[in-house]
DNA sequence: TCGGTCACGTA
DNA sequence: CGTACGTGACCGAG
């Protein structure tokens, strides 16, 4: 019988959650009320489970999804069926729990309320095992070591256990999302924290996507514009230290006694610009700036700061390591970092602008970019509740009834904007952030509020529901504190400030995406970079003008529910080029 | 070999 | 002295 015939006859209704553990020998399924296990190669199976009309719950994309992912592209061709609704028990725990990890000891110990383990390791140690029978869960109620280490894959009874294990986390994890305040002026059903966990949890299966498929970049053009820089690619070491050494020297030639100053050494460089009257604190490039155009050496050793990053970062070695013969640029993705937003490694995040002519779409297909227009203020209006801001962002430009509102011009309307959601406490914002407090009291009530949640150590959660902690660990007995080492006290009002408006932000942009990309089910189009608040797909030339209203409509639709009963507009603006370059 | 600092690319 | 992120070169401690 079909797996779906079957699963129907269980009892199994569309839409229903049911988990799936991936093991060597076969694949485990199971359910409110029953089981199944599918003994067979998961490349069999895979095509019949992406037909399944389901939410899949897995421990993580990455351990279930990874297989799938892989099969599925290779086995049913780029337009074959892809996974549908997903529940990822460490994309939900990180929202839910505002931890950090995403391995089953973790999500399991947070689920449970237990002191966090300690990370799994690659190889087991006796010592993990403790006093370990065998079974998923020791004495002490965290998950066994052997189990998170792999046992559950031994065989498929095991991995039937590990799949109701999955299935419990689920449940609980759901019913404290619906706990959680809906904080939309118009609340429904399902609440937002639980859209939100289905969002987050299609956001980390599409970063294991992104991984799989790659980003298309053109190895000739890449070429091309980093040997403009750099050269042609060195043959040997020896040829690419000449080159170094050219272009060193085309800048210390213009620096009087300059000599054997290395130039990548910040404190020589100070001493070099102090000897042309410069006396600057640091070196960096926004510093040497305003001298470049009196200075003609500040403005080559500018010149030559812009040649060495894209030499170092973004070189033959960067092109060597992570774009395939395939002409696809792979790095890994994660799906929430920090306050929320996505990440990725390989320089996907922060290739410099002049390498986007690289970014070429395949011969008969196009690249389409899609970026959220002014993204935060609006995002603000909306989880601020303030009603006058709301107004301004029914505007495609909301910065013109804000300056009106503000009694500015626009370019102060927006500085004053930005300073209100950065923390920025200095400059020329002063003013103006006055005049915000009497236009939008409710927006800056709510920053105000962020930030001194995050000054006094006290929790937040962002709009979808992800907890930001705040809150800081007694470290000695005199009462010394240690947030996280990576801000200064000075630093976490602006930080909570900040991370209510991106981490919320970053839910909304990943709502859209999920969206966008249930949207090209069946086609061959694909998501190939997500970047905060922008997506760019690569899609066959036939399909353009079909995906850019695809990328309207489903930030409208994903509007209507994330931003229901505020009046805030939301827009996008697309693009259709060859190139990343050209889709601008 | 490691962590810290500086620097800089993207949003 | 706005925030977030990832990457690489260099330095000094171990």
């Amino acid at each position: 019988m079909p797996l779906a015939d079957d699963l129907a006859a269980a009892g199994v209704a569309a839409g229903s959650t049911v988990a799936l553990v991936v093991a060597p020998v076969g694949v485990a399924l199971a359910w409110d009320g029953g089981a199944r296990q599918l003994p067979g190669d998961v490349s069999v199976l895979a095509p019949e489970l992406a037909r399944l009309d389901v939410r899949w719950t897995w421990w993580s994309a990455r351990e279930s999804a990874g297989p799938l992912v892989a099969v599925a592209g290779r086995a049913a061709g780029r337009a074959g069926p892809r996974l549908r609704a997903c529940w990822d028990l460490a994309a939900v725990s990180r929202l839910l729990h505002g931890t950090s990890r995403e391995d089953a000891a973790a999500v399991w110990s947070a689920h449970r309320g237990l002191v966090e383990p300690p990370p799994p390791r690659g190889e087991l140690d006796l010592l993990d095992l403790g006093d370990e029978d065998g079974s998923a869960i020791r004495p002490d109620g965290q998950l066994s070591r052997e189990w998170v280490a792999g046992g559950w894959a031994d065989d498929l009874t095991r991995a039937l256990r590990w799949a109701e294990l999955a299935l419990e986390v689920q449940a609980a994890q759901e019913s404290a999302l619906r706990a959680l305040p809906d904080p939309r002026s118009e609340a429904r059903q399902p609440p937002l924290a639980v859209l939100t966990a289905y969002a987050e949890s299609g956001a980390a299966l599409l970063a294991l996507e992104l991984e799989h498929d790659g980003l298309p970049l053109d190895r000739d053009v890449a070429t091309g514009l980093i040997g403009a820089v750099t050269g042609p690619r060195p043959v040997d070491e020896s040829h690419a230290t000449a080159q170094r050494r050219g272009r060193d020297d085309a800048v210390l030639r213009l620096f009087p006694d300059a000599g054997a100053v290395d130039l990548r050494n910040p404190a020589q460089v100070r001493v070099m610009l102090a000897r042309i009257g410069l006396d600057l604190p640091d070196t960096r490039s926004w510093r040497l700036e305003p001298h470049a155009a009196s200075l003609p050496p500040v403005a080559a050793l500018l010149a030559w700061r812009k040649a060495e990053r894209l030499s170092t970062t973004y070189g033959w070695s960067w092109l060597d390591r992570h774009v395939g013969a395939d002409g696809r640029l792979r790095g890994r993705w994660s799906a929430a970092e920090g306050a929320g937003r996505m990440s990725a490694q390989a320089g996907l995040h922060n290739m410099p602008a002049e390498l986007r002519p690289a970014v070429r779409a395949d011969p008969g297909w196009v690249l389409v970019r899609a970026d959220l227009g002014q993204v935060e203020p609006r995002v603000l209006a909306v989880v601020s509740g303030d009603a006058a801001l709301a107004t301004a962002a029914r505007e495609a430009d909301m910065y013109a009834p804000v300056a009106a509102a503000l009694h500015s011009d626009r370019p102060t309307a927006k500085v004053a904007v930005l300073a209100a959601m950065y923390g920025q406490t200095s400059g020329p914002a002063g003013a103006a952030l006055r005049d915000m407090d009497r236009a939008y009291p409710r927006a800056m009530a709510y920053l105000r509020t962020a930030e001194e949640a995050g000054r006094a150590g006290t929790d937040l959660r962002t709009y979808g529901g992800r907890l930001l902690r705040l809150s800081r660990v007694r470290v000695g007995d005199e009462g010394d504190m240690s947030f996280d080492d990576r801000y200064p006290p000075s630093a976490w009002g602006r930080f909570a400030r900040n991370a209510v408006v991106q981490g919320s932000a970053a839910e909304l942009f990943k709502a859209w995406a999920v969206t966008v990309r249930a949207g090209l089910a069946g086609s061959p189009g694909r998501i190939v970079l997500c970047l905060h608040d922008e997506l760019l797909l690569h899609v066959p030339a036939e399909d353009a003008a079909e995906v850019s209203a695809l990328l309207v409509t489903a930030l409208q639709a994903t509007a209507r529910w994330w931003a229901a009963g505020s009046g805030v507009r939301f827009v996008a603006d697309v693009a259709v080029g060859e190139s990343w370059a050209e889709a601008h």
